[in-house]
DNA sequence: TACGGTATAATTGTATACAATTATGGAAGT
DNA sequence: ACTTCCATAATTGTATACAATTATACCGTA
């Protein structure tokens, strides 16, 4: 099973009804417990209510609100805890991840992998903290894609995106980048040397190290719900 | 976030749609590939197409179906290969349950739990199967309930169900059954005893026996797709 | 026969209509 | 003022209608 590879057509009107919302809940855009009714959001991007349905009920499937029968859909949105979790099953997830790598990964991602953490060190002399938060979500891209698993890969993508709001947040500070890009170059070369061991384990590290500087920098300021 | 807590309600036309189809292809009354036509699910279950798309759309986010745009839904099914990645991701996971259970399990979740055990035990010398099944999927609910992560605790209980199938199969042997017991045992030893690191290991070769065990009695024969 | 093309049918995408349920507000009674 | 009740409005649940897209089948032509 996959799990959603492509989550949603953009295109159709029920997908950008999805993106829409979804993307307001990730980036904060509602407060938790908010209501949502289908007449408005439809009226807001001129469409009725059937996409509005539709995309209604994946988000509560995700989770991301919740449906009420008969009553309504409110925003449940993540809180601290939800970002404390995630980066806990990350951890493991992404180890599992970079130990599959070993063996799956192909030439081109292993050159895309390096080609990604020579061109972060660039761009981190210059300063580029924009260029830099592109180059570490491309990172994880590239491992997920790598691990050979379609599961693995659709799960770590989801958690990922779900924590989008407050990575880009820490990595913006120099100093936790320039560690990160450290963290990334271990990663690599354990894939490359083929020590599944080592790259799991720095796998693992790595997010939690990643975990450790967000509570450092102020989780409860950017998720300050329940 | 708690990404769907309970699922659907079960009340709605949509949520009966949606579980007897879910129920359908987990239970592998759908071939791979099979195409679901609204109408003709509608009519089978006295339905119209609106109840029916919107069960379609939270599968194809489930990963379940997959939904090509203006053509049709397809089944996606679960192939052995998935299940292999599942009890790879389950067996880190449920190890991180294990730990955190530690910190977090009710008295009367530790209670209910060591008497599953005796339960087991009792029944495995009577060799009702049956009971013997209930029992262990029961361990895992109460270890999922323990955990205190709803993130986590909806995860596992979602591959849970993924593999149901060929676990209620392999669970159908003696032999494994009393081992599966013995390793139930030892994890719920470990968490009474407040040693999460062994907690977690236990956990971790729980899963991993169960696989080895799955993949001994013949995996291929139950998930014979790609 | 094999190949295109076009009309027709079948199917999905979206909007609207109607039904059922829940929320709201005001009048009557205390 | 406070509560209870009922009528009305608002909202969700489902069915149907219409639009757009895709599949099918039949025909003519080479």
């Amino acid at each position: 099973m996959a799990i959603k590879d492509e989550v949603t057509d953009k295109y159709s009107l029920r997908g950008r009804v999805y993106n829409k919302i979804r993307g307001d809940i990730l980036e904060g855009r509602y407060k938790n417990n908010d209501e949502l009714r289908e007449l408005t959001i439809g009226e807001e991007l001129g469409v009725s209510r059937t996409p509005v349905r539709e995309a209604f009920r994946q988000l509560e499937l995700e989770g991301l609100i919740r449906i009420v029968p008969n009553k309504g859909a409110y925003v449940t949105g993540i809180t601290a805890k939800d970002v404390k979790d995630i980066y806990m099953i990350r951890s493991k997830l992404e180890g599992l991840a970079a130990r599959w790598a070993v063996a799956h990964i192909t030439e081109e991602q292993m050159s895309e992998m390096e080609e990604n953490i020579y061109l972060t060190e660039f761009h981190a002399s210059k300063g580029h903290m924009d260029q830099i938060a592109i180059l570490d979500n491309r990172f994880h891209e590239i491992l997920y894609e790598a691990c050979g698993s379609k599961l693995l890969e659709h799960q770590l993508r989801e958690y990922h995106e779900y924590v989008q709001r407050v990575r880009s947040k820490t990595l913006s500070e120099n100093k936790r980048s320039l560690a990160s890009t450290g963290e990334h170059k271990l990663i690599m070369e354990a894939i490359k040397s083929g020590d599944e061991n080592q790259a799991e384990k720095m796998a693992n590290k790595h997010i939690e190290n990643a975990y450790k500087n967000i509570v450092k920098s102020g989780l409860e300021e950017s998720y300050p719900d329940n």
